[in-house]
DNA sequence: ACCTGAACACCGTTCAAGT
DNA sequence: ACCTGAACACCGTTCAAGT
């Protein structure tokens, strides 16, 4: 599989040690961000990989980009989750274990994304992979509704949106506990069922 | 009304042009964080409040504690509002009142709660004002359930991480409209109920 | 082509000198 | 006491020189 990196070199292949480094870059560069989020420093990166700081951004053009190339390798993991999930033979389960999930993942590179999410908009790349990722979660919505376990009004988009709020809510919570995000993924689970009771919010 | 600023000066009065050196610069610091997040930097804010640089250094040990200060007066406001959400007949209408009210706020300044989140915990100030607000909150919360509104199983801790999934949502969707929010916020409100449907997460 | 140490620019923070 | 312009330190980015 050939890793397709969001800003930089997509086509011709790298010489053996460009190679090398870029991969040392990029697993240098996840753990900084997922540890320190945006704050972590070019300089670190480019120690713990072995590198000078301008081999980097001889890859990447900025250190935005080299953040985007970051979530663009974590997006395609939640596509292959999406994916593992699609299996299950009830679409509500397999809805209900992707959320599980992403949120886990989420949690676990709270660093990442919280420096990405200004410029997840925008980049072309990372829009195209969340189209995908739509797309495989638009039909586990759809055949939800089918079996009758969904709300109608409930639409793919809406997912990746609770989600980070759960994640969110985790972040928030780091001192109750690790696992506090499950209590809110819970809840938002419950306004999901098409059994489930229903509210309207204040007209203003 | 004497403003309490969360870093700085708690109980001397200041000299009259120290005084408006210092509203100066928390408005203009909250127009700034509101709009840029921590990106906002020092110098434009020395600028649009009319001082020099070090000015604000002399109010505030460092940009976090700046911060903070301001984060500590929108909190204020959040408790003002709950406050007002109190006196609803119908602890429920209360509660979404608040939940709707504090989401909205939340949006308006999302680049400071945003450059707040890592700074609440730990500072004294803040700390005390949660505590504060949980309080209301709780009671809201407290009636909410004896009316048979609310899952029994909810507490005060639950709402305000609710209402920062919700404006997460938002953020997440400025591309949606900028309404958005009012529809996740709804799906958090229909899992609180009390009459609502119920659904377990994945055991692991 | 790729790599790098050194230079540059920007921004948070501090300091010496002023009222 | 309070204010400030100038200096300092740090970090993202670029450049000139090396293989």
């Amino acid at each position: 599989l050939a890793t397709v990196t969001a800003a930089a070199t997509a086509e011709r292949a790298l010489r053996a040690d460009a190679r090398r480094n870029l991969d040392a870059i990029l697993e240098a560069a996840a753990a900084a961000f997922a540890e320190k989020g945006s704050d972590a420093c070019v300089a670190d990166i480019a120690q713990r990989a072995g590198v000078g700081q301008a081999t980097i951004f001889r890859r990447f053009k900025t250190k935005a980009d080299l953040i985007t190339a970051v979530v663009d390798r974590k997006l395609a993991r939640l596509e292959e989750e999406a994916e593992a999930a699609s299996t299950h033979k009830r679409a509500w389960d397999g809805l209900r274990e992707f959320m599980q999930t992403a949120t886990e993942l989420h949690m676990r590179d709270r660093g990442l994304f919280e420096a990405a999410q200004d410029q997840v908009i925008g980049d072309e790349h990372l829009m195209a992979r969340k189209a995908r990722l739509l797309d495989i979660v638009g039909e586990l919505v759809a055949r939800a509704k089918r079996e009758g376990d969904l709300r109608k009004d409930i639409v793919a988009e809406d997912i990746p949106v609770l989600v980070c709020g759960a994640a969110q809510s985790g972040v928030m919570l780091r001192d109750a506990g690790d696992e506090a995000w499950r209590r809110y993924l819970q809840i938002s689970l419950d306004g999901l069922r098409a059994d489930g009771g229903r509210c309207r919010l204040h007209a203003r």
